[in-house]
DNA sequence: TTTTTGCATATTGTATACCATCATACAAAA
DNA sequence: TTTTGTATGATGGTATACAATATGCAAAAA
């Protein structure tokens, strides 16, 4: 019986994608130090697939490599992080408002469904989870309007801001704003109203960076406690 | 007598910068396979380095890679280029207009020279440097409005369609257009008039982008004639 | 003739060993 | 206190080896 017709992962991508996960779900710090030997030890391969991994990521801006240095966790400043939510800005009401001209029913469902799923989530406390059910709410609609090149864009953007994402929707208040902010951009989806759909959603960004942006002062001010 | 102060750089870097050269500037053609003790030979360079290269360019989305099968240069079709052109124009735009908000008259000043060069520079069919003389109008336009991320973006995505681009500064009857269209930009933003920017901008890629379409059919003609 | 099978070859994925150079931290000397 | 060595460890880069996979081509079968 074949039980998988899949193409088996390269060693490669498998430690790409722990790697990744590890950086932008906050396991390794930013600015910490990354020692290609110790990164071999822990994901049990040699230092050939390492080496190429860290090039992804620094093509990704997940890490910087600095010559003869080695590569560390990249770190973010205000006007990056502000950057990248006004881009997302963009990107996404640009997507939504595809979205609403053209949206069929069923595609209507599929995100009523997501932001059920994400309120729950959030009263859960279930971090991880609200984060795929986002990330899959907004790649339903970059798909209907066959938006990949920036869906790719944006999920890129969300890698670099990973570490901050997790805490802005664990933030406090957020456990109830951000799902009505999602079912506000459906709302105006369900009646193919492009322009309130896009406002809709700088709406949220814009809260979801004031809230970022606050959380990447306070890691500075347990420096300065301690 | 230090004639250098700056860090060497590594083999990787540069054997990367050649690689990207040799396929925006369209010397890989689009499809072809690309062979790694091949490319050792040609850059004078390991195995190991060209393989960090690649990881790399794929990341940058200049090649395709399926395990097992190699690395090829990525092709584009119709539709990624019509969504690479969208994206470009909502960020240019964007940063056009910050920079209409707030541009010094050295800034201006530095815009209209290379509005001069690039004219100039198209006159006498010099294309290559028509490119490197637009990208630094650009350049300066993103720097005023220090929207650095938005930057890298844009360079990412020229990058992919950069074969494209070189035919369509030099298409037909465009020695007069793009240079007129950089011209009524930089008024706009002399005049500090955000709107009027945004939308040259916006007309200008308009422009670029049905040469570029058209262009992306015609070789699959000159297959069908040989 | 056309299609299928099977094999030889080329290429990739991965590991390992090696070395020169560079960075860092720490000890010794000024 | 500042400077200078110096030891240690990490990186940039090379070479080599080998299994697994892909590809092209020839032989066999239909």
């Amino acid at each position: 019986m074949l039980t998988s017709l899949e193409r088996p992962k390269t060693l490669k991508e498998t430690s790409l994608e722990r790697l990744r996960e590890a950086i932008t779900m906050g396991y390794f710090l930013p600015g910490e130090r990354l020692v290609e030997r110790t990164l071999c030890e822990q994901l049990g391969v040699s230092r050939t697939v390492i080496r190429e991994c860290i090039q992804h990521l620094e093509s990704e801006q997940l890490i910087t490599v600095v010559p003869n240095a080695g590569p560390s966790v990249a770190t973010l400043n205000p006007h990056e992080v502000q950057e990248i939510y006004e881009i997302r800005t963009m990107l996404e009401s640009a997507a939504i408002a595809s979205c609403a001209a053209i949206a069929s029913e069923t595609t209507v469902a599929t995100l009523e469904a997501y932001c059920d799923k994400i309120a729950r989530s959030l009263l859960d406390h279930d971090i991880k989870q609200a984060l795929v059910d986002t990330r899959m709410f907004y790649h339903t609609i970059f798909s209907e309007g066959e938006k990949w090149v920036a869906w790719d864009l944006v999920e890129r953007l969300n890698g670099r801001i990973g570490q901050l994402r997790a805490v802005t929707l664990s933030s406090k208040g957020r456990s109830t704003a951000g799902p009505r902010n999602l079912r506000a951009i459906t709302a105006a989806i369900k009646q193919q109203d492009p322009d309130t759909a896009a406002e809709a959603c700088a709406k949220h960004l814009q809260q979801a960076m004031t809230i970022a942006l606050n959380e990447l002062q306070k890691p500075k001010e347990d420096v300065l406690d301690g």
